[in-house]
DNA sequence: CTGCCACTTCAAGTCGAGTTGAGGTCAAGC
DNA sequence: GCTTGACCTCAACTCGACTTGAAGTGGCAG
């Protein structure tokens, strides 16, 4: 009885019906009845939503974030995966740190080019390191995060 | 005298000589000299080349890495958007924060299912609560981060 | 009962970020 | 002096994530 609308959910959720239709087809998350031609949603599909963009902003694939919280808001995967997951976004944020202190030096040394600063040297190299540790070793394919 | 060859650049950033010369031409980086036809870059090109990607993972198009490390690895921009710029990150940050405890605690709770337990919304509706406040008036449209 | 309007489907289009393929060039090693 | 292999250009293609457009449907307001 208390589903909401396609219509409803766009609203709160302030994404749009095509990309509610293109999730649903993609199998983030599923319509329960229709209202006449309407999807009608089950109310946590706000919380999956929120899960979506979460995993969007950390750059993971919907792909991948169908395999973190299948369509009915729970994982399939078991938990190493999970975990690794996780450790991935652990590393995501260090070097979002390191790219943070970055632009923050950049925007404060005085030096006219950076490229000679030492502090800025210093900050991008010790990413450099950080990022050359190739983790798998099948593969070395970059493989863009989107 | 001691410039590097597009070869060589590809070797040890582990970026396509296609998606090299694409950066070329995009702004990103840029060429000094040519052997032959071979592209030739400065030294300096495999810093910038760090911080392409590290922005990349930050989620950033290359036009916006364009305007935060102009082609000659200098921004153009005034410090203030820069700052902005690491704060956006620093927002971000705490979303992967989020998403990360999110995914240790799905991994590890044994609720059969995560929308009732309470530990999982408070985590997810901590995100959304963030996520809610809309920066700016204008223009709801979320616009994803890509 | 009639409109209206937000939804529906399905196909096609768009945009960013590259990759791929055809046809060409060049300097280095044999 | 050839051949080879890695590069060159330019156009076309791919892929993910959607959006847009055309043509249709159905509940609700008047």
């Amino acid at each position: 009885m208390k589903f909401l609308d396609i219509g409803e959910v766009s609203a709160r959720s302030g994404i749009a019906p095509s990309a509610l239709r293109y999730y649903e087809q993609a199998g983030l998350i599923s319509s329960v009845a229709r209202h006449g031609l309407r999807r009608q949603f089950p109310p946590e599909v706000l919380l999956q939503l929120t899960l979506i963009s979460m995993g969007k902003s950390a750059g993971f694939s919907l792909e991948e974030i169908a395999g973190m919280f299948g369509g009915n808001g729970t994982p399939d995967l078991p938990r190493a995966v999970l975990h690794r997951k996780a450790d991935a976004i652990d590393r995501q944020i260090l070097e979002l740190k390191a790219l943070r202190d970055t632009l923050r030096h950049v925007a404060d040394c005085p030096a006219p080019s950076h490229m000679e600063c030492p502090t800025f040297r210093r900050l991008v190299e010790a990413t450099a390191r950080r990022a050359a540790k190739p983790t798998r070793t099948e593969k070395p394919k970059p493989r863009a995060p989107r």
